[in-house]
DNA sequence: AACACGAGTTTCGCCTTGCGGAATTATGGG
DNA sequence: CCCATAATTCCGCAAGGCGAAACTCGTGTT
């Protein structure tokens, strides 16, 4: 009775729930446990246990007046989430080849994760000396300047909170002070973009700038990260000019609203 | 070591699998096999099996290359068809209160189910005998005025398939002829809307038009029911006329192009 | 070139815990 | 008020999920 798959690593109840899940889903609307029984051949009391947990974790929304089951909040964010994820990447994408050519510097994209960004998306000068991040690794805001240009955009509420988890040093130049910290965040409020040196590695700098999304909520960064010796004052301040221009572009057409670059 | 919820009726293994899936997707892109198995505190194995049993249902994708996840297709499909709803439902919802006024009748809006249409919406007449139908509910889709709006304007490999599928008998006037519906459908592509006489409640009559998304696809369909008696022939291709208007201009605020009302 | 390390895959046997039939309670239509 | 249908709860069995440990493979180091 080989059943779903020939995989042997696939765990049933698992994959009976997103059956589950599945088929809620794709009715459009409200169903109720009898229905999505009768439907995947799923014995009720075991479609109640399923229905429950997926309720429970969010996925599924139960309705309690019709004791039906539709789409819950938990996939919805999932699902805008990765929306969001998608657009900045394919919006920046050129922007990033671009920028790469211009400086002929590693180009990085990162998103807001929880207390850290993750790495989206990334362009590599191929004179690159070793590969500084890698798509999907996420590092602390504070010690990146990817983290801070998001940081100083933050609601303030955010801010504090984000600042009042503890603050991990990556390098003997990590930032960890928070008077210090604060200071630069009102300086990249002012300018633009965030500078960060051998702060979250030896040896390498970046310049980050802030993305908006339609909100004016910080959603993401884009940066340029160099060898320090590559990359002096003057260059990485017209970087940082170059980066808020484009990411301003890149801003306005996920829909934010004018920048408030303005202090 | 009560863990997650007080609910006993909770499936572990799920519940579990989830927050993978859950972690996977906020994390915004590919991740591998050991973070998520540090991060959620799970062991290699389980987390390893929950990533295949995710990756085997489609609601995650496995790179082969960097031996990461990532969303998968499924969601991503669900989100869509979910997000599509809501926008119709949300699009709809105006001018269906205000077609309910206008002929003091219950006014439904259904989408495109498998082989069947799903209610999504319906706002009833309060003369209204006894309901028609319910939100969730699914009704064939040749018995029905909804369903046949959808079936006129499907591309004709889909319709075939839907035409193969056996074809349930609802009341002594549902139309089984193979022949007889295509003719039907034929006639409901020239003139736009769908009628159906007692064929899927006795006593009951529907009048459907199909709306459809941003690729001209019919992805709902909208109608106006009424007990047989209180709809004669010339009030009804009144409604279908203003039914096609307004289903025209929710199919425009959907971004589909111009309707094929043209035979 | 050999080695050490880390990541992913596979094995294996224990015993948790998921399963589903059946009983019980809630619901709502007639 | 009763009956039909649906949702919950109970319970004992054993299916199958679990995780430690072994194994493989690829990378980078000495």
């Amino acid at each position: 009775m080989a059943k779903k798959s020939d995989n042997p690593y696939v765990v049933q109840p698992v994959m009976k729930a997103l059956k589950v899940l599945e088929l809620v889903a794709r009715h459009g609307h409200e169903i109720a446990l009898t229905a999505v029984s009768k439907e995947l051949r799923i014995p009720k009391t075991t479609t109640f246990r399923y229905l429950q947990t997926l309720t429970a974790a969010g996925f599924l929304d139960h309705n309690r007046t019709t004791d039906r089951y539709n789409l819950g909040p938990q996939l919805r964010a999932i699902a805008r989430a990765d929306a969001s994820v998608s657009k900045v990447r394919e919006l920046a994408r050129p922007a990033m080849i671009e920028l790469m050519h211009e400086f002929n510097e590693t180009v990085n994209l990162a998103v807001k994760g929880n207390g850290t960004i993750v790495y989206i998306d990334l362009v590599e000068a191929n004179r690159s000396l070793r590969m500084q991040a890698r798509i999907g690794d996420s590092h602390p805001m504070h010690s990146t300047a990817l983290g801070k240009a998001i940081l100083a955009f933050l609601p303030e509420a955010e801010r504090q909170r984000q600042l009042d988890l503890p603050l991990t040093e990556r390098t003997g130049r990590t930032l960890l002070e928070r008077e210090e910290i604060e200071r630069q965040l009102r300086q990249v409020k002012r300018v633009g973009y965030a500078t960060e040196l051998g702060e979250n590695e030896d040896g390498a700098m970046c310049i980050g700038v802030p993305v908006f999304d339609e909100d004016g909520y910080p959603v993401a960064a884009l940066s340029i990260s160099a060898p320090l010796m590559r990359m002096p004052h003057s260059l990485a301040a017209k970087a940082g000019v170059r980066l808020r221009e484009v990411a301003a572009g890149i801003s306005t057409r996920l829909g934010s609203p004018p920048p408030t670059t303005a202090g």
